[in-house]
Parts: structure tokens; C-alpha cells; sequence
DNA sequence: CAGCTGGCTTATGACCAGCTGAGCCAGCTA
DNA sequence: TAGCTGGCTCAGCTGGTCATAAGCCAGCTG
């Protein structure tokens, strides 16, 4: 298993996106305060109750995910209220999704008894949702037949 | 965005697949490890110098990805040489990589400047691989297209 | 204008993840 | 049998991630 992958050097660890990624979302808080944004938490409080995080630790955590740009502050009024901020995903903080759901998919299969306890559903259709892997030709993949390369900016990079 | 998920109760945070997958893998070297163990590394001294992890860091995950069957060990030999232990990935943890890849995709995409330092292709059709959401009938689905429901599990927990 | 509420911040402390540096043991090779 | 190598372990430290408890400010409602 994995064997295929065996050939690589001329790039670390410091190059590599994974690493990177978890350099912004590293901690358990982050996760979670992910998983309430896609559950569409938008306000401190939801987000500080339905994590179970502390308020500090869920200002702290807002604040990192704003800079971050995977989560964007923009005011809102209601009628008869103050201005208000609320929290709402940016593209970048979208496009985790896969991460997530790739993620509870697991937890579902592997450390749950009796399955999921939350289902994720394709609107329309009805249909059960996945994360999985496929190729630019819709091929789906599997470990085995995953083969590594370095990247056009390896390349480049290592020639200059 | 994600309004479609809002409505949710009768489930919390303790009984979230996700939580529960960021229990077993929460910390960044258990990450940096799963990653080595997917690119092909066995061998302790190859996690070690590859994740850029000190060795009793090293063999903390090692050990802690074991006993969460992730990892395998085993025992191997090579000619000239006494027996060795080597690492392995469980049927469990291969199950892991839609979340490694998607995590590295979502590095390549929105923290690498240039590009991808490593691209992972499908063997034999040699496209380029990404995670993707899709459904049971085949569609990709995209995050205003997620509906959230409790799972059966659930429904049959709180009837009980 | 007093009080309440939402959305925070500050202070303090526990605990855990990571590091360095040193040491240990098994078993091959000289 | 002495030394080397791989695969670890142990001790001691730093810094970051969490918690609890308390306080602060803006602005609406009474």
C-alpha cells in the first residue's frame, strides 16, 4: 500500500500545502467553529453555545478565522435592534468543505455505533453525500492507484 | 450560504462524527505523520526525518496512531539485518486520505503561490486528483446544495 | 436614565504539544 | 568483544490551547 508514492524529494515539509493548511486550521476549536459556520451559525453566541467553546476561546477563534479570510464580519440590523456583527463564510472558508465533511464521513464509519447521526443529503435528489476522490477524467481513485509528481512550481523553482 | 443547514437540534457536540474523528486525529504531527504514511514511509527514522518532528514526538503519534488502529505494525527483516518494526497503514487509515487530499488541495488552491508543489495523478489516465463532494446518483454537489437530516441512528436513539 | 442583553476582553491557571539533550538496548559487523 | 546503528525512552523546558470568573461597552426598552 502507498508504494506507489515512495519517490520524492526536492521539496519539505515547509512547501507542503498540508502543512500549511494546518498552520491556519490546526486546533479543535477551529474545526468546530467550522462546522457550525456550514451548519449555518452566524452570531458569538451560537457559535460559543452550539461549539461548547468558552467565550474567549471562541472570540480568539473568530478572530484568527477572520484574518484568515475563511471568515468574513459584516454588521446587520434587525428592526428595533443595535448594529450588529455576524460571521459568514467567505469562498476560501467554502471550499473546506470537503475537508469537513471528508472528515465526519470518517467518524461516522469508524467511531460511531449504529451510523451517522447526521446525515448530509443532496437537495433535490435526495441522495446521500460523500467526499471521494476523482481524476479530471471522473475516474474515481483509490489509494493504490494514486501516483505523485512535483508540481509545474517545483519544477520551476528548483531550476532557478 | 448554509442557510440550508440551519434547522438542527436533538443532536450536540459529543455526538458529532467530527468531533469524534478530531479526538483521534487532533494534532498536527499526527497530520504530518498520516501524510508520510501515505507518501510510503515504514520506517521510524523516515517519519521522523521527513515530518521534520523531534524522535519522542515521533514515536508518541506512532505509537498513539497504533493503539487507534491507523497504523499497523509489523515486524519485518531484511537480509543482514535483525528484525525491525515497521509501520503500516489499516484499512481504517487509508480510509483518512479524502481528508489529507482535501486538505492539501485547499493549501495548493488558497496558500501556495504559483501552484502546487505535488501533484497527485491518477495512475494509468495520469489526470490531475481532487476530493469532491458527490451524491449517491452521481452529481456534484456544492454547499447551497447540502441538506442536513438527523441519521437514522439518531432517530432511533431518541425514540428509545 | 437604569437596567438588560449581546458581544465581547482580561486575568489567571491547568494541561498538553512540541522542543532539546541525553541515555538505553538489541543485534549486527570488525 | 567493542563499536555502530536503528529505534526508541526519559527529563525538563517553552509556548499555545483550553477553562472559569469577572468585567466592560453600546444601545435598546422601561
Amino acid at each position: 500500500m502507498t508504494g506507489r508514492l515512495e519517490p520524492r524529494q526536492g521539496w519539505t515539509a515547509d512547501r507542503c500545502s498540508l502543512a500549511k493548511a494546518l498552520e491556519v486550521v490546526r486546533t479543535r476549536s477551529a474545526f468546530l467553529i467550522l462546522r457550525e459556520a456550514f451548519y449555518g451559525a452566524t452570531r458569538f453566541e451560537e457559535f460559543a453555545e452550539r461549539t461548547g467553546l468558552s467565550e474567549p476561546v471562541t472570540a480568539a477563534q473568530l478572530r484568527e478565522l477572520t484574518k484568515a479570510e475563511i471568515l468574513r464580519r459584516e454588521p446587520y440590523r434587525e428592526p428595533g435592534q443595535r448594529t450588529r456583527e455576524r460571521y459568514r463564510m467567505t469562498d476560501k472558508g467554502a471550499e473546506l468543505l470537503p475537508v469537513l465533511v471528508a472528515l465526519m464521513q470518517w467518524g461516522d464509519r469508524w467511531l460511531q455505533e449504529g451510523g451517522a447521526p447526521v446525515e448530509l443529503r443532496h437537495e433535490g435528489c435526495g441522495a446521500l453525500v460523500s467526499a471521494q476522490m476523482r481524476c479530471d477524467e471522473d475516474h474515481r481513485v483509490e489509494l493504490q492507484e494514486l501516483e505523485l509528481a512535483p508540481g509545474h512550481r517545483a519544477r520551476r523553482h528548483r531550476a532557478s
